[in-house]
DNA sequence: CCGAGTTTTCAGATATTTCTGAAAATACGG
DNA sequence: CCGTATTTTCAGAAATATCTGAAAACTCGG
């Protein structure tokens, strides 16, 4: 691998994780070098860093682009192909989030959904169901909440992240000051609650 | 397999989505037999229903139990130890997302924390010194994040989630109600701002 | 439409992971 | 301790995944 010993293990323990996540270690790799690279790079310059063949380069970045992961720029006057992650970091993990979900939760919901649908034969196919009920519906509730976060601005999101769980002393000012003289909480037409 | 169609189909699945996650197949599919099993099962339970070597369920069970996800009961006068999974939803998936936070994230923080504190020897490590700090300081706020939501029993949590973006409303009202004469924000006590 | 530069594909080689059966270790009642 | 029931370990077999080089397929200026 010729890149500075401080990318070099970067790099390499991108690699190392890439293995714990589903995609390979050298497909980490590549993305770590995209990830640190000051330009955009071709897939030559990728098969320099990490001394890979040309055609796991090849293969590895196709893997990448389907996660929606590169971005591509053409050099005019050059014929190859440049390769480049976000700069937006946030970015980058909103779509990491976003093709996890499309790869993993959606499928498992959906296969939930359908196995909900059917009649139990047996007292044990009732249990069964009532336990993919229970996880179907915190499933739903993640997916639910992570889509309403989703739609804030990073600056929000932020702000809203560094709050932690003091969001819930907010919450329970909220409450108190539309709690009911009698002690009831309010229907608070702004929480839908 | 001999489970009822429906176990079986659920099995299957979690198996695949195993498979995505780092964790093998067969693992998955023990840990999905246990969580829809009505009663703790033993290792030759797993076997029947799995129709998996032995030896292949005690390395499966050994790989759950190194993620805490399983329960351990003993009947007594039966040698044999029967596994189980939490019922409590909420607790599993709050494992889950420790553990994959122990062996994921928490080392790519050392890493990074240790990376930051060399020297750059040349622009290109400088460069890569930078991106390293904006990944460090993201993954940084969404782990603070994540213990101190953590620590919030599941009543409050499940609100919270249900709440989904429109916390930002509870935000804005805050932020009103708080707001000085001048229109300048105020330096408020209970979010630490 | 040619041909040089570049990327993609893919069959087979290599490496890694998973799985098994047999043997070893452990647990425990008597 | 002994003997039986049970679990664990582990070397090698089987199955998968990854990687490579060579060839095919593009791409585009001329």
């Amino acid at each position: 691998m010729s890149v500075p010993p401080l990318c070099e293990a970067f790099v390499l323990h991108f690699g190392e994780m890439g293995s714990r996540w589903g995609i390979n270690r050298t497909v980490g790799q590549i993305y770590a070098v995209l990830f640190i690279a000051e330009r955009p790079l071709c897939a030559d310059d990728i098969v320099d860093r990490l001394g890979i063949s040309r055609s796991n380069v090849s293969m590895g970045l196709k893997e990448l682009q389907s996660w929606n992961l590169l971005r591509q720029r053409s050099i005019p006057g050059d014929r190859r192909e440049f390769f480049h992650t976000p700069d937006d970091i946030y970015a980058i993990v909103r779509t990491l989030v976003d093709e996890r979900k499309k790869r993993e939760i959606d499928p498992t919901l959906s296969v939930l959904r359908e196995l909900l649908m059917r009649s139990p034969e047996s007292e044990s196919e009732r249990h069964a169901q009532e336990r993919m009920r229970e996880m179907h519906d915190l499933i739903e509730l993640l997916t639910s909440w992570y889509a309403d976060v989703h739609k804030l601005e990073t600056e929000r999101l932020i702000q809203l992240l560094s709050l932690g769980s003091r969001i819930v002393k907010v919450l329970d000012m909220k409450d108190r000051l539309f709690a009911l003289p009698g002690g009831k909480r309010s229907a608070n037409p702004e929480t839908g609650n």
